[in-house]
RNA sequence: GGGGGAAUUCCAGAGUGGUCAAAUGGACCAGACUGUAAAUCUGGCGGCUCAGCCUUCGCAGGUUCGAAUCCUGCUUCCCCCA
């Protein structure tokens, strides 16, 4: 019989980082029903394999199973191979597009790829929704949408919106939470992880579990994390994110990069830190508690080492503005130049450093070009420049390159 | 099927015959400040052989000395009625 450890411990790790529990009294009892008959707990957690490109914000309900496997339950990923074909209307105010299903395959299979770097998959039961769907009847999907009536369709706040709106809401969405709900059903989960947006399949799944005389699951909800502008969801389209594919140093930038008010959710949500420790780093200076944040992140998708030495770095290259090591190269004709050297505008351009001689000429006249290891500035646009191999090139703070001559 | 409305520079959104490369805000870029956080300030933000010139306001024509603005046709999108 696995043994556990004590429920008060386990509710300890449990709630960090959860925003919502529903309902919020059974959580206790069917941990101590676990306990006490030394059966593990069935934790679903659900994603459309949409060509997802893993990042801090999917990681936060991943990192949430992986407590429950430490805890010595059982994760059960349900791949929505037959969901994705659908597109899930939740918390958005437009449909989806659809995938076709190779698209989702393949996608499924790289996406299984990233969820290993948190999620102990030997540990855990993976399944497809496609299994049970694509061999449904008509009647058993009609059967199935009996139990649903349009008015609870319309509770969800995302349906509503648009029913007000008068935006078209298309049926298949409408079938989206069902199934949702009927993988629940099927794989008989006693919690299910997701965002705040997933409050009404939740729910819809503990009806239809009922229904089926199962136990009703548990909707544990974590609050969407925010992406670097610390204000909208981390998301790729946002460019507001931070993958867990980054090396090191570019997660390091852009952990410097976010507003200091997130740095209690990103702890809380990204990091096993103690809480008591993350208040004394939030007391002293936020720039030192920002480093820590990232070493901790970095550190779990890397290693302690990179992330110190990610962190020392940023410390040389970016606080005290030293020249950074690893400095693209451009390549320049010779036979571009004109006595061994260029107009600076022009340079700059032929480095790649702007994209016209229109915007050279401004980056220019503000004052954002500047040459070699001491950065001093060009005057003007048309400056003569000699140009040599490993000439330094700067335009602004951070873009540099490093001339190289070709024939 | 019938009726109405809209298409502007990255986004939003002004502009209804010359003073429009086109207000304003956002995004973005550069500079100052700083903990490359926030906030703030300054400048920029179509292109070029750059005190000038060239190309832009859904597409194609037309009217006019002159059009983003007026007319015609086309395309796309939205809304309303049934």
């Amino acid at each position: 019989m696995p043994q556990f450890p004590p429920v008060a411990d386990q509710l300890a790790l449990i709630r960090r980082g959860v925003e919502k529990i529903v309902p919020e009294n059974e959580l206790v009892p069917r941990l101590e029903q676990s306990y006490k008959t030394g059966t593990p707990l069935r934790i679903k957690y659900g994603i459309d394999p949409t060509g997802i490109d893993v990042h801090l914000g999917h990681t936060v309900p991943l990192r949430k199973i992986r407590q429950f496997q430490e805890l010595g339950h059982q994760a059960v990923i349900i791949i929505g191979n037959y969901t994705a074909l659908v597109g899930d209307p939740s918390g958005r105010d437009q449909t989806r597009a659809r995938l076709t299903q190779a698209q989702v395959e393949e996608n499924a299979k790289d996406y299984l790829k990233q969820v290993g770097k948190v999620v102990d998959l030997s540990r855990a039961e993976v399944v497809r929704n496609g299994d049970w769907f694509s061999s449904m009847s008509f009647l058993d999907i009609l059967e199935l949408c009996s139990k649903v009536t349009v008015a609870q369709l319309l509770t969800r706040e995302d349906f509503a919106k648009r029913y007000a709106a008068e935006q078209a809401i298309f049926l298949h969405e409408c079938l989206y939470p069902i199934m949702q709900a009927w993988d629940s059903v099927k794989i008989r989960a006693d919690i299910e992880l997701g965002g705040t947006e997933q409050l009404y399949s939740f729910m819809l799944a503990r009806d239809l579990q009922r229904e089926q005389g199962q136990p009703q699951q548990i909707g544990m909800m974590s609050p969407i994390l925010v992406g670097l502008d610390g204000v909208r969801r981390m998301g790729k389209s946002l460019g507001n994110y931070i993958g867990i594919n980054e090396t090191p140093y570019d997660m390091m930038k852009k952990f410097m990069q976010i507003p200091d008010a997130v740095m209690r959710m990103y702890f809380e949500l990204l990091t096993n830190r103690p809480l008591e420790e993350v208040n004394h780093l939030l007391a002293g200076h936020p720039k030192d508690a920002k480093i820590a944040l990232a070493k901790d992140v970095i550190g779990e998708y890397h290693s302690a080492t990179e992330a110190t030495e990610a962190a020392d770095r940023w410390q040389r290259e970016i606080s005290e503005k030293q020249t950074p090591e690893d400095i693209a190269s451009a390549s320049i004709a010779r036979s571009e130049l004109v006595n061994g050297a260029l107009p600076a505008a022009r340079l700059m351009v032929a480095a790649g450093l702007c994209a016209t001689t229109s915007e050279a000429r401004r980056t220019i006249a503000q004052g954002g070009a500047c040459l070699g290891p001491n950065k001093d500035r060009i005057a003007a646009h048309d400056t003569q420049v000699t140009v040599e191999t490993g000439l330094l090139l700067w335009a602004g703070k951070k873009r540099v390159v490093r001339i190289e001559l070709a024939d």
